[in-house]
DNA sequence: ATGAAAGCGCTAACAA
DNA sequence: TTGTTAGCGCTTTCAT
């Protein structure tokens, strides 16, 4: 602490101008070996570490990016889905030397205000978002000031955003034709807000499987569990006290499954209704019965989405990308046993 | 994006000069209602957001606090005691006005360059650690360089040191004591590493309530379970097979916890051994069965060291800070029952 | 109450 | 290959 070494402090110690300084930690190659040694001993000498402040100003560049999450605490981290998409991002970031600022928002009113905040006092380069609404206000305006950024999710209304999403509509139709393969005709969905993306292409994957086999829709079957555990029990009760009950549900996301098979439990009916989720929380391998589930290559698409953003900085990329990662069925015994 | 207004610029339009206009910025009172309005005035007609990184050079503060976290990826963010802590973070430094820069190491050792380096960049004002090693190479840098920390935790070999922690001694001996309450004498420990505090602690407050109790230690009755699903797993395991197995196991971690269960359900003896974990990990309450756990006030934790680091930092304190926040035992079916 | 001017620590032309 | 010189956008004495 106390005062640190500047970049003139190493350039009066080795004898040299401050710009030849700037240049080494550059590493520019249009410089000496000899003082290019100098320089690095006097660094070494002054234990000189660079000012990342002055370097951001001078630059125009922070060498940030930022992460904002909008969740209902309730949500919030109980979804493993989070830490998870930050694990991804993380490590991408890592490995370019990239820094991250989290923001994390209670609601989107809030998430819109941080997020433009730390673009417009450039305190980062780009954020990442992990919004899923439909119409989102922040996306016009990232767009409107020409904000770089890339979505975790998809934004059909605005065909110039980068984003990454996994495959949603095959989640649903691979969730639902599993279900069917096991002799399902009578299967409900438990889905969350229906101005969520996720939940609407989930939803539509479930729509086209069941179409394809040609069984009838019944709305009576769709509920909406809230992506909460409760909401989930909530859900199942509902179907369970219809006059003709489903026997499988496909819930769109693994704690509304496992609030599910907890309504399934309370009613002593453990195992006489199949149950799949989507997410392959690491948990859901240890319910009871242990949940079937889609597997989101979470990690990924974090990864992904910091790559991308990087490579929009970078101007390794111009215009927008848009990637769709695939997802994976895994079987287990909630669902994996034959109707009749 | 394309050009931002500049304090200049602000001044320009609004007739005054640049440190006038740095004055309404910082809210100084020393300004006349009228140029006040004036340059509020311009300051919206032109769009202006003050730059971060030109104020953090000239005031050497950033407003930014880092978050370092060093987890092995296995245990990573599978543990919901990260998600929650960094909520709690979160909420404290949104409060205040500041900023959060995340950090995610694979090791002790990247964590500790990755933490000098935010701070010796000043990209930072301070960190929170969330280390639990007894012996730490990078508490000792930063006492040594003088850089503002504080831990989630604590630091038995550094008195300087702020932190804040929970009473894990009192997790253990109340684990233990509700074991013991329920008719049991032989209870075991599945703990982690022993070079971590957590669970050296932990261990001692089972050790403290079995001694009281005039219980003897039985060491074959302590297994290293590492923190994870698969290691308590594989610890009951080891238990089961002994000659006098436990009737009670306390596991220092939920993780390990279930991983208990789930070897006792491998056995088929699920119910015949009370299990008792750590953390009430929200997904624990529906495991099969329901597990007893004690509360750690996670949440509070990390609000309560962003708070002390934030007095640090601005003065309000000085010194080091010590605090232990309570824990709290949450009964349920795993234990619940009497030894007969 | 307000302005002028000198930095904060670094980068980037432009010269040499 | 290296040095000189302006900034980057804001804060902060020191005057007035």
């Amino acid at each position: 602490m106390t005062l640190l070494a500047t970049i003139k402090d190493v350039a009066a110690a080795a004898g040299v101008a401050p710009s030849t300084v700037s240049r080494v930690l550059a590493g520019s190659n249009r410089i000496s070996p000899q003082t290019h040694e100098k320089v690095r001993a006097a660094m070494k000498e002054l234990k000189y570490h660079p000012n990342a402040n002055a370097r951001s100003l001078a630059k125009k560049a922070t060498h940030t990016i930022g992460l904002v999450m909008a969740r209902p605490v309730e949500q919030a981290f109980a979804n493993p889905f989070f830490p998870e998409v930050m694990r991804g991002i993380g490590s991408a970031l890592y490995a370019q030397g990239y820094n991250l600022i989290l923001s994390m928002a209670a609601t989107p009113a809030e998430e819109r205000t941080a997020c433009l905040r730390l673009l417009r006092h450039s305190r980062v380069d780009g954020v990442i978002l992990t919004t899923s609404r439909i119409k989102d206000r922040l996306i016009d305006d990232l767009i409107k000031e020409e904000y770089p950024f890339v979505l975790i999710g998809r934004a059909p209304e605005q065909p110039a955003a980068s984003w990454v999403n996994n495959d949603n509509i095959a989640v649903g139709a691979m969730a639902t034709e599993h279900l069917m393969s096991r002799g399902h005709r009578q299967i409900a969905l438990i889905s969350g807000p229906p101005d969520t993306l996720v939940s609407l292409d989930r939803r539509q994957g479930y729509v086209d499987a069941l179409t394809r086999a040609g069984l009838p829709l019944r709305p009576d079957l769709e509920v909406d569990g809230g992506f909460t555990k409760e909401g989930g029990t909530r859900a199942m009760h509902e179907l369970l006290n219809l006059p003709t009950p489903p026997t499988a549900v496909f819930c769109i996301d693994d704690a509304m499954a496992v609030g599910a098979l907890i309504a399934l439990k309370e009613r002593g009916k453990s195992g006489s209704v199949a149950i799949v989720g989507v997410n392959d929380d690491p948990l859901t391998a240890l319910t009871d019965p242990p949940l079937t589930t889609v597997r989101i290559p979470v990690f990924d698409l974090g990864a992904t989405a910091a790559t991308v953003l990087i490579e929009t900085l970078t101007g390794r990329v111009t215009g927008p990308r848009q990637i769709i990662l695939p997802s994976q069925l895994v079987v287990r015994e909630s669902s994996n046993w034959t109707l009749g």
